[in-house]
RNA sequence: CGGGGUGUAGCGCAGUUGGUAGCGCGCAGCGUUUGGGACGCUGAGGUCGGAGGUUCGAGACCUCUCACCCCGACCA
C-alpha cells in the first residue's frame, strides 16, 4: 500500500476527548474515528490489525473444533423474554420496533439465538458436543462508554458457545477454550492472568475472565502472589481482619449528637471502624432492603445482587429511605421492624459493635448478633481488598487493575431449559444441553494490545497483528536512485507476499520517521542516498534503538528472512 | 442515574466592558529546502452545538435544550 493512497492522515496533536494512551494513539495514527459516544469507525490501518486478530482467534477456534456460524443481530423480543435475560440486561438492550410494531432487540449476545438454533437440529447424544462460533457485531447500550475501544456500545465479538450432554463434557470443552485463549492472546503478544469472575447478566455457574494488566483497566482484580489465586474485586472472596470478641456486655444508649457517618462517630467515641456496624439502604427489584456490615468493611453489590437474587439492585434514595421509617446516619436493625435486614457475616465475628439506636443523634453501644438482631438473610457481600488474608494460603492479598479480554462462562442448563434445547442421551431420556460460553472482544483486545506495546513515539506491533510487516521509507525521493530502488524493492517485496506500507510522500526525514514510529509497523526500511552510495539499504525493527545495514540487492531475501525469523 | 467539565475551521485552542471572527497545526498553489515533525509568499476553509429571549447590535448576557468527555455508580 502506498502512504500517499491510504485513508486516514496521521495528526500531531493529541486529541481532547482521548483520555488513555491507546485511545490516543489510535487517533492520532488514523485509526479510529467517533461517530458518537461509544460508536467507532475503523479505518484501514485498524481494519488490518483487526483482521489479524479475527484471524488468529478464528485459527484457534478451528483448531479447537468450533464451526463457524453466523446469526443475527436482529432479534425479536420475544427470544429474550422467553429466556427471561431481556431483564436483566434491562436499558443495555438496544431495543426499536419494526413497522408492523413488532418489538426487536439489537443483539447484545447469541445465547438465545444459538440456542434456539441449536434446539432445532439437535435431537441426539450423537449429535454433541458442538461448538459453534461466529466473529460479529454486538449491540450494549452501556450507561458509560469509555477509553476509547475499552468499552464501546457497539463492538465486534467473537463468541463461541458449547454444547455438551453432561457437566463432565461441558468441563472438557471449557478446557479447550482455556487452551484455545491462551494461544489467542500469547500470538497477539498480549500477557493475560486468568481470574475468577462473577457472571454477571450471562447468569451460569463457574466463569473466568482473562485480563490484561494495565492501568487503564476498569476492572479491580484481588491476588495472592503466595499461591497465585486471583479473582475480580467483585467476585474476590478474602478473611477479613477480626474485630475483638471479648464477652457480650449489656447494650445501652450512648448521646452522639450530630455525628453521623461511621468515621464521625467512631472518631467521636473514640473507637475504630471495626468495632461498628453500618447500614445502608437498597431498593432491590423495588423492595425496600437494608444491609448491616462491619463499619470497617465495604458492600459488594455484586454479591449482594447474587445474595438476593435480585435482576435490578440500587441504592435508596433519600425519599425511599425516609419513606420507610430510617434514621439515616443513626440507623441499625436494632428493633428494626417489617423491612428485609440482610447482613455480611462480618457482623457475627466480633461482640460489642457501636450500630445506630434508629433515633436522631443517638447510638447503641455493646450491640451483639443474635441477642440484638437477627437477619433475614446473612452471607458474604463484603467487598475484598488489598492486605485481607487469601481463603487459599494464608498469603496476603494484593489489588491491581486490568482490561477483560476474554470472558468464558460455565452455564449449564437453565438456558436449554427456558429454550426448549433438548437431546436424547444414550438411554433414550430427554435431558437439556448442557452448554458454556466464550467471548473476546476484538476492538477491546487491539486496544489492550496498543496498550502493552508502546512508547512516547508511538504503536509497536507485534508482528503478528501489525497491519503492515514492513514500512519502506525512501528519503529524498526525488533523487532518481532512491526513487527506483525504492519502487523496486516495493514491488519485490509485495512479490513476495510481503506486506508493505509504502511512504512514497515527498515529507521531510523527520516527519517520514515520525509517522513510522507513530504507526509502528515493525520493520522499517530506509532508502536514502547516503547509504545508497555505499550501495546499501537500512532495516530496523520499531521496537529496537539500532539499524542494521544490508547491501542493496540482498535486500529483499534478507527482509523476509529477518520477519520469518519472528 | 448523580456530580463535574467542554462545545468557535479537519485537529489543538484564543476571543477583553456586548460592536460585524482569530492563532498554531493541517489542507491547496508556487518557490527554496529536507537523516528525526523545515522556511517564505499566496490561498481555501466558520449555520461560533441548537432553539428562544434581552439589545440598535450577541460567539460573549438570560432561559431552555442537545451532544461529547471525565469521576462516581459506594455507605447514611
Amino acid at each position: 500500500m502506498r502512504l500517499s493512497q491510504l485513508f486516514g492522515k496521521t495528526q500531531r496533536e493529541i486529541p481532547a476527548e482521548a483520555d488513555t494512551i491507546s485511545h490516543q494513539l489510535m487517533i492520532r495514527s488514523g485509526m479510529i474515528r467517533q461517530l458518537t459516544a461509544g460508536v467507532y469507525s475503523y479505518l484501514p490501518l485498524a481494519l488490518g490489525a483487526l483482521r489479524k486478530i479475527e484471524n488468529i482467534v478464528r485459527d484457534e477456534m478451528d483448531k479447537a473444533g468450533g464451526q463457524e456460524v453466523c446469526m443475527p443481530v436482529l432479534q425479536p423480543i420475544e427470544l429474550w423474554e422467553r429466556s427471561g435475560r431481556g431483564v436483566s440486561f434491562g436499558k443495555n438492550l438496544f431495543r426499536l420496533f419494526d413497522r408492523k410494531e413488532r418489538e426487536l432487540a439489537l443483539g447484545p449476545t447469541h445465547e438465545e439465538v444459538v440456542t434456539d438454533l441449536v434446539s432445532h437440529s439437535v435431537q441426539s447424544y450423537r449429535d454433541l458436543p458442538l461448538l459453534l462460533y461466529q466473529i460479529q457485531t454486538k449491540f450494549r447500550d452501556e450507561p458509560r462508554p469509555r477509553g476509547g475501544l475499552v468499552r464501546v456500545r457497539e463492538f465486534v465479538m467473537k463468541d463461541l458457545y458449547s454444547f455438551d450432554i453432561n457437566a463432565e463434557e461441558l468441563d472438557k470443552s471449557y478446557q479447550k477454550m482455556l487452551v484455545a485463549y491462551k494461544n489467542i492472546y500469547a500470538r497477539c503478544g498480549l500477557p493475560v492472568i486468568i481470574i475468577e469472575a462473577d457472571s454477571g447478566a450471562i447468569g451460569g455457574k463457574d466463569s473466568n475472565e482473562f485480563m490484561a494488566v494495565s492501568s487503564m483497566g476498569e476492572d479491580e482484580i484481588i491476588y495472592c502472589e503466595k499461591c497465585g489465586n486471583a479473582a475480580n474485586a467483585e467476585k474476590a472472596k478474602s478473611i477479613k481482619k477480626k474485630a475483638n470478641d471479648s464477652s457480650p456486655l449489656p447494650m445501652e444508649e450512648v448521646a452522639t449528637p450530630g455525628y453521623k457517618t461511621i468515621e464521625e462517630v467512631s472518631g467521636f467515641l473514640k473507637i475504630s471502624a471495626i468495632d461498628t456496624l453500618k447500614a445502608v439502604f437498597y431498593m432491590a427489584d423495588g423492595e425496600f432492603i437494608f444491609v448491616t456490615i462491619r463499619g470497617d468493611l465495604e458492600i459488594n453489590e455484586v454479591k449482594l445482587k447474587n445474595l438476593l437474587q435480585a435482576t435490578d439492585l440500587r441504592l435508596a434514595t433519600e425519599t425511599e429511605v425516609s419513606a420507610a421509617g430510617i434514621v439515616a446516619g443513626s440507623a441499625s436493625a436494632v428493633g428494626l421492624k417489617g423491612i428485609k435486614i440482610v447482613a455480611d457475616e462480618s457482623v457475627t465475628s466480633g461482640t460489642n459493635f457501636v450500630a445506630g439506636a434508629n433515633k436522631a443523634d443517638t447510638h447503641l453501644r455493646n450491640v451483639n448478633y443474635i441477642r440484638d438482631f437477627k437477619a433475614d438473610i446473612i452471607g458474604d457481600i463484603a467487598l475484598s481488598c488489598a492486605g485481607d488474608l487469601c481463603i487459599k494460603c494464608d498469603g496476603t492479598l494484593s489489588a491491581t487493575r486490568g482490561v477483560e479480554v476474554g470472558h468464558v462462562f460455565k452455564l449449564g442448563t437453565f438456558l436449554s431449559e427456558k429454550m426448549g434445547a433438548y437431546f436424547i442421551d444414550a438411554n433414550g431420556e430427554s435431558k437439556p444441553i448442557v452448554m458454556g460460553c466464550y467471548g473476546i472482544g476484538i476492538g477491546r483486545l487491539m486496544a489492550a494490545i496498543i496498550e502493552m506495546h508502546k512508547d512516547e513515539k508511538g504503536i509497536i506491533w507485534p508482528l503478528a497483528v501489525a497491519p503492515y510487516q514492513v514500512y519502506l521509507c525512501p528519503l529524498f525521493l526525488e533523487n532518481q536512485l532512491v526513487a527506483e530502488k525504492a519502487e523496486s524493492l516495493y514491488k519485490e517485496l509485495e512479490a513476495q507476499g510481503l506486506e508493505v506500507l509504502y511512504d512514497d510522500r515527498n515529507e521531510s526525514t523527520g516527519v517520514k520517521f515520525n509517522d513510522a514510529d507513530l504507526l509502528g509497523i515493525p520493520l522499517r526500511v530506509t532508502i536514502s542516498p547516503r547509504s545508497l552510495e555505499k550501495s546499501n539499504i537500512e532495516i530496523k525493527w520499531r521496537s529496537d534503538k539500532k539499524a542494521e545495514l544490508v547491501p542493496v540487492e540482498e535486500a529483499d531475501k534478507k527482509i523476509k528472512e529477518l520477519l520469518d525469523s519472528k
